[in-house]
DNA sequence: AGTCTTTTGTGCATCGCTTCACAAAGGTAC
DNA sequence: GTACCTTTGTGAAGCGATGCACAAAAGACT
């Protein structure tokens, strides 16, 4: 009989969790900055905008690293919640696009921060290869399979035009990656097993002007326009 | 009595769909680029990325316009959805902090894509301060109020070093602004009424981070250190 | 040692989102 | 007009996340 995952899914931290802790992490060196020892869950939920119950709740699918009566103690969590994310290790990570956006991503000061070390950059334009950006040379694409195995790349980041994404994720998924963080505005196609998760600023923005057009209709009341689709497609 | 909501939240979209329709409207496009009059939920879905009864319920969510046993027709669907999100006006947007990031976001093209608009770029640093981008001067930090209301912004992308975005949030808010789109790497503290989206780079990292993790000890067989908690802290 | 205060860790009810499965509806062919 | 095929729209079940509320635990004070 195969062994069944004994209470959740074998220590399976929900995927809300996780995505909560890397803010917790945030706030807590906020806190180490400040040379506060230990914080209660009321505070430090404070600090990451969350509220309390919940911090306590992914806190404990950690483990049990509070003190009741007292709190959590600041440089402990923050090791245990590093730990958890993997952050004791290096990771080496490629940026692939050499444009604004990637020269911006490899220059982000916090994005190195910890546990995260930019080992190669990536380009097809041929007039970018070679320059040198934070202390490193820009690779033509070509070298891609050779530059992820030589330097131990486990991470790539896409920051290509959308339409050279889907190509380059083929390339490093083949080349034994199985994790990207994609900033190209299209939807990934992988493998099981690949992780992508995806940045794309023109979704945020649309998102927003949702909410924003909802307020503006509440206070006015209601729709501005009409359903003026025959109009609307003649321009 | 106080009119309770009808159905929803009052025509109420879940905010998991406000999330999608992005989505799908890039999905649409793609499709229309390529001439296709109609899709059904299914080959939408499969270019989305996401499965077809989600699409379905998602849209069913606008209106009723699809047509049975047809599918839907791919120009009036992305009206729709553009109308929903509020694509059919122009969004003035001001770009805080013309950094690296700023730049990128400046330059990046399919960010202005459809109905938002880059209408002013601002800076604290009198060195950028003048210098032109896509075709705009960067304004002083100081005109913010000035130019927010002078040119009709209603979007603020927060694009400034950690240690400012708060500051420039209390400013645009106090300013009117109740939509922000923030890079930077801090929880922003706004009242309520006030639409925050953030987008993390290294949060994003850390959650790959640790999904890599977890694949790397499935294959090996569990935890590669201990709890070194004491020697960890020598360091 | 006992009482009091504080704060964690968690059982439980609730909520919202996802997914299934199918009836209703539109189109087409004969 | 009827029978058949396709695809939508949706009720209902399932699932995971959230938030409440409180018992258990730890330290402080007498």
């Amino acid at each position: 009989m195969i062994r069944r995952m004994s209470r959740a899914r074998e220590r399976g931290i929900p995927d809300a969790t996780v995505a909560r802790l890397p803010l917790y992490l945030r706030a807590l060196n906020g806190l180490s900055e400040r040379s506060t020892a230990t914080v209660s869950s009321e505070d430090l939920a404070l600090a990451a905008g969350v509220n309390s119950a919940k911090l306590r709740k992914d806190l404990s699918h950690l483990g049990s690293y509070g003190t009741r009566g007292v709190g959590y103690d600041v440089q402990y969590l923050i090791y245990q919640i590093s730990r958890e994310l993997g952050l004791t290790q290096d990771w080496a990570v490629a940026i692939v696009g050499v444009g604004n956006l990637g020269r911006a991503l490899a220059n982000y000061g916090g994005f190195v921060s910890r546990g995260f070390r930019v080992a190669a950059l990536l380009d097809a334009d041929t007039a970018v290869v070679g320059e040198h950006l934070v202390g490193m040379a820009v690779d033509h694409i070509d070298q891609l399979e050779e530059v992820i195995n030589q330097r131990g790349v486990s991470i790539v980041v896409i920051a290509t035009p959308a339409s050279a994404a889907q190509q380059v994720a083929d390339r490093v998924i083949a080349a034994g990656i199985t994790s990207i963080l994609n900033f190209a505005p299209v939807v990934l196609n992988v493998p099981d097993g690949v992780d992508v998760r995806k940045v794309d600023l023109s979704t945020e923005l649309q998102i927003l002007a949702f909410h924003e057009q909802r307020k503006a209709e509440r206070e006015t009341g209601s729709p501005m326009m009409a359903d003026d689709w025959a109009e609307a497609m003649d321009a």
